[in-house]
DNA sequence: CTGAAAGCGCTTACAG
DNA sequence: CTGAAAGCGCTTACAG
């Protein structure tokens, strides 16, 4: 093997040490020394200054990941075959598999892809794991109950990136899918829809999250669930979400009332967008559509997409940090850590925005 | 102010560092070095040893304690008056905030507690965190939207611990009770019961999450809902669960074909076990019970306690963790988190332990 | 991968 | 809280 200059990649910024803080924050050098342990009882406003100084200038990142990097050299990642970039054409597997590559190398670490069957089992991950020498697993966009059980416990962490685990096996991290989708759900709500429809696919029990959601919002109003319809498609491609809708509105001879669309991902708004204009429809007057995920082709649309934006620069970060936090400091007896972070919602065009009426 | 020397706090196993790892792995100085920052390329094996080596000697903790450490010296901790000690009875409280203290402690922070109004009002803890000169601020016990709202975007990151924020405006952490509440219910279903009575009281939002979960189990097995029924207490106390089920137990001219309680908590499970048994019933063979908590008094009760073990201590671990990632790497727009730790089933006598039917 | 050695960055004790 | 100084622990380069 050659004889690959790791240091390197841990410090791109060239040494930044308590000397640069002590100039930046303008203090001593002995006196960032004893904020930075609590050596000696420090004003609160030269505290204040220090750490504000130490974190501008990432030195306490830089501190932080020294704590943690010894013990996550290379990650392994197992990705379903069906979400590997060359077989996806949707962007938040791109997205998200690119930020944790980020992450990874902004730490030092190595990613390893795991290729193997059709479908992915267990025991060829963790062999695959052992054999690159990895010191944990990241496995993504696959919550299958079996391929959970088969990791649950072994030797190496293991921690699931947007899935979910009922049986709290494995520690997983994921966006507030149910909270994003009542996000958005409310907000339609609030700006006067009430019969909105629910674009989504069966597909991933992430998804039917935000289906939850889309209920909560209806039942925190205490309106009828039944104002509030699910539309299945049958893939979660643009042209699936096309074909859905287009049946929909031949099954019922036009939009039916409803005056929103709400889809569970933007892969399948961009394709309501498209279909619902090519049947004539103005969009957002005659009817609004909202997306979910916040990935990039939603700015471009016309009208621009109105969605819900999930984290996915800061779930990669997590996912790492998670794994490292097993490694270095968490016990065998930790209990499963389920991480779930907050989604925001993006107000563009399609979405419209007259005043708000409730 | 004295003196106070903070450094004593911070390494209670006294200095442990790389020469005592490497006398513990069996390889050199020079080796552990390279393993811990990835400096050279070191076999499998060597790094595994040295690494468990480093994490059974405490030193891969103390180094990732130390990158921490720097910016939480002193924490806020907002309880409601209700829940401080000296006014209540309920162990999980007192276990909570006990776990909370030693591992403030086993840090080096301070804990200050908050004391104002009878109600906790959001100027009034940011002020007291404030004047301290606080970091961060825990809340424990306590999710009223007002209070969250209030709390949310402050210019000090706050932990809302053992509560839920649907606005997800907080970090928040806390035990995985509806996964927790399922757990117990599929293993009296897994037994045999068919008709389980759940005794919880309206008070809490994390302890609705409970029924959530009552309800699941019976979801999850198509079994139909009104099997299982919900019967709630007027507060959380031993008394309050014994008055409910007297009135129960009155209204229905016995035990109505129920053939286990599973209660919201040890509190209530307690209340119940003493009602039951001055009734006459014989625990378990007359009717189960099982509780949630998993504070020592179960251990005690006659028959012992069945029950849901909640990560106290783990709890506290991440809560204080969380404040220090939010200090130290985390920037201002990451989104808010939301933890949940897996809880444990706890098998002992009252649930009974019949051979397994399902 | 070892082991001795040089060097660096941070800590610490102290006078002001 | 500063600043100069001693010292400690870890890192690093190198010969074996």
């Amino acid at each position: 093997m050659p004889n690959r200059s790791h240091a390197v990649d841990r410090r791109s910024d060239r040494k930044i040490g308590i000397k640069d803080v002590s100039r930046e924050a303008g203090v001593a050098l002995s006196t960032v020394s004893h904020v930075l342990n609590g050596t000696a009882p420090i004003s609160q406003e030269v505290r204040a200054r220090v750490l504000e100084a130490a974190r501008r200038l990432g030195y306490l990142a830089k501190r932080q990941q020294k704590g943690a990097i010894a013990s996550l050299t290379t990650l392994y990642l197992a990705v379903p075959p069906g979400n590997r970039p060359h077989n996806d054409i949707n962007l938040v597997s791109w997205t998200m598999l690119t930020q944790l590559s980020r992450e990874a190398e902004r730490r030092g670490v190595r990613v390893v892809a795991h290729n193997g069957s059709a479908e992915l089992q267990a025991a060829e991950i963790l062999a695959g794991a052992r054999a690159v020498g990895a010191e944990g697993i990241v496995l993504v966009f696959d919550d299958n109950p079996k391929l959970l059980k088969g990791l649950t416990g072994a030797d190496l962490p293991v921690v699931l990136l947007n899935g979910e685990d009922p049986a709290m096996g494995l520690d997983t991290v994921a966006p507030a899918n149910r909270y994003g989708a009542r996000l958005a759900t409310e907000w339609l709500l609030s700006h006067g829809h009430r019969r909105i429809l629910h674009l989504t696919w069966r597909g991933r029990s992430t998804i039917m999250r935000r289906l939850d959601g889309f209920r909560d919002a209806y039942a925190e109003r205490g309106l009828p669930q039944d104002q509030g319809e699910v539309l299945y498609a049958r893939g979660y491609e643009p042209d699936q979400a096309r074909e859905a809708l287009r049946d929909f509105i031949t099954e019922r001879g036009g939009l039916d009332g409803f005056t929103a669309v709400f889809c569970a991902a933007d892969n399948l708004a961009i394709g309501a967008l498209t279909e619902l204009r090519a049947q004539g429809y103005a969009i957002p007057s005659d009817i609004a559509v909202v997306g979910f995920d916040g990935v990039a082709p939603g700015e471009l649309t016309v009208p621009s997409l109105t969605t819900v934006r999930v984290p996915l620069d800061s779930l990669a970060a997590s996912t790492v940090q998670m794994l490292e936090n097993r490694l270095s400091f968490m016990n065998r007896d930790y209990p499963a850590c389920r991480i779930e972070l907050g989604c925001q919602f993006v107000e563009r065009e399609s979405g419209g925005s007259f005043v708000s009426i409730a």
